[in-house]
DNA sequence: AAATCGGGGGG
DNA sequence: CCCCCAGATTT
C-alpha cells in the first residue's frame, strides 16, 4: 500500500469529525504554539483549562516575554514539565528581540527556538502558516505503525526521523495543517492505545495492514521502560501563627524553581524532626503527625511522611526558609502537585 | 542512545 | 497496579 492513499480518506474524515478544541478556534501562530507546548505528553482534557487561563493572562507574545517567573509558573502549576514554560518564555524574549514579536514563518527558524523540537516546529509551521512540514507525535507513530505493521521501536529517534521524511514526501501541499491534525485526531479518538482501537469507524481501515491481519493489539512496539527509583522524604509543615514555611527549589533539576514545604531525605522520627527544626534556629512548640503520601513522577517515586510543627519565632526567614502568610500568599507561590496531600495542613487553622 | 523532566486519567 | 499521553533537552 502506498502511504499517500491515506490522505484523501483522512482529510474527509477529519473535516467531518474533528473535535471543537479551544486552540482550533483562532489558530494564530502564538495560539498554536501555546497549545502545542501544553499538549506535550499531556492529555487534551488536562490542557483545556490551562490554555484558556494562560492566554487570558498573557494574550500576546510580548506579555509572555515580560511575565514575572512566579506568575508564569503559577499559570503552569500542576501541569508538569515546568521547563516547557520556562523555555517558552526564553523563546518569547528571542521572538520579541529578533522577530519583532511574531513567530517567524519558517520551519528552521522556529526549530531553533528553545523548547521547540521537530514535532512542535512542524505543528506551528503547518497549522499556523500552511507550510508543508510533518508533525509526528506519539499518535502519528502509533497510527502508522499499525497501518504498515512496522515492528520497530517507535521510541527510537531514527524511527521518528524516517517517518517524518516519508510523510513530508507525500503530504498535501494545500492542506498540510489539516493533514497533520487528521493523523493525530485519528490516533486520539479512533486508533487509540491500549488495544481498544475502534477499527469499525476508521476511515483507513481498508488500508491498514494490522487490521487485515488481526494484529492491531501488537502495535506499536515499544522498548520496556526501566523501573523508577524510590526516595523517602520527611515533609515539614512548619507553622508560626498565621504563617507557614516554604522554600524555593534549586534552579536546575526536578521541579526547578518551584516552592515546596521544607523536607529532608529519609524518614525521620518525631524526635529527629524536633532536632532538625531546632537546628534551623526555630523553637518547636508542638509536633503532630500529618500522615503519609506518595507521589509518582516519570522516573522517581516520593514516599513521604509529614509532620505539622508549630514553632515560636519572630523571624521572617530562617536559613533558606521563607515564612509566608496564609492569606496574603494565596496564589503567589507555585507549589507542585507532589505536595498536594499536605496543603490542607497550612490552608486552615488547626 | 539513554536519562531526565510531571501529572493525571483510565484499564 | 500499570499504561500512556499533540516531546524536548541534557548527558
Amino acid at each position: 500500500m502506498k502511504l499517500e492513499e491515506i490522505i484523501k480518506p483522512l482529510l474527509s474524515w477529519y473535516e467531518e469529525n474533528k473535535r471543537d478544541l479551544p486552540w482550533r478556534r483562532e489558530p494564530t501562530p502564538y495560539h498554536v504554539w501555546v497549545s502545542e507546548i501544553m499538549l506535550q505528553q499531556t492529555r487534551v482534557e488536562a490542557v483545556k483549562g490551562y490554555y484558556e487561563r494562560f492566554l487570558t493572562a498573557l494574550p500576546q507574545i510580548e506579555d509572555l516575554a515580560a511575565c514575572p517567573e512566579n506568575k508564569l509558573l503559577k499559570l503552569w502549576e500542576g501541569l508538569g514539565y515546568y521547563n516547557r514554560v520556562k523555555n517558552m518564555q526564553k523563546a518569547a524574549k528571542e521572538i520579541v528581540l529578533k522577530y519583532g514579536g511574531e513567530l517567524p514563518a519558517d520551519y528552521e527558524e522556529i526549530l531553533e527556538l528553545p523548547g521547540i523540537g521537530s514535532y512542535t516546529a512542524g505543528a506551528i509551521s503547518s497549522i499556523a502558516y500552511g507550510l508543508k512540514k510533518p508533525a509526528v507525535d506519539g499518535n502519528v507513530l502509533r497510527v502508522l505503525s499499525r497501518i504498515t505493521e512496522n515492528g520497530e521501536d517507535i521510541l527510537k529517534q531514527s524511527v521518528k526521523r524516517r517517518v517524518e521524511q516519508e510523510l513530508e514526501a507525500v503530504m498535501p501541499a494545500d492542506r498540510p495543517g489539516a493533514f497533520n491534525q487528521s493523523l493525530m485526531e485519528l490516533g486520539a479518538v479512533v486508533c487509540i492505545p491500549n488495544g481498544m482501537a475502534k477499527c469499525q469507524v476508521c476511515p483507513v481501515q481498508h488500508l491498514c495492514s494490522a487490521r487485515a491481519h488481526g494484529t492491531v493489539l501488537e502495535y506499536p512496539k515499544k522498548a520496556a521502560k526501566k523501573q523508577r527509583r524510590i526516595e523517602e522524604k520527611t515533609v515539614l509543615l512548619i507553622q508560626n501563627g498565621q504563617e507557614y514555611a516554604v522554600c524555593r527549589r534549586p534552579d536546575k533539576g526536578l521541579l526547578a524553581g518551584l516552592y515546596e514545604f521544607p523536607n529532608m531525605d529519609g524518614w525521620l522520627t518525631e524526635e529527629e524532626v524536633i532536632r532538625a527544626v531546632e537546628a534551623l534556629k526555630l523553637m518547636p512548640l508542638h509536633i503532630k503527625n500529618a500522615g503519609e503520601a506518595k507521589h509518582i513522577f516519570s522516573h522517581v517515586e516520593w514516599h513521604m511522611k509529614g509532620y505539622v510543627v508549630r514553632v515560636a519565632s519572630t523571624e521572617k526567614r530562617a536559613g533558606n526558609l521563607l515564612f509566608i502568610d496564609k492569606k496574603e500568599s494565596k496564589g503567589k507561590y507555585p507549589i507542585p502537585s507532589a505536595f498536594s496531600a499536605y496543603r490542607k495542613y497550612i490552608e486552615e487553622d488547626e
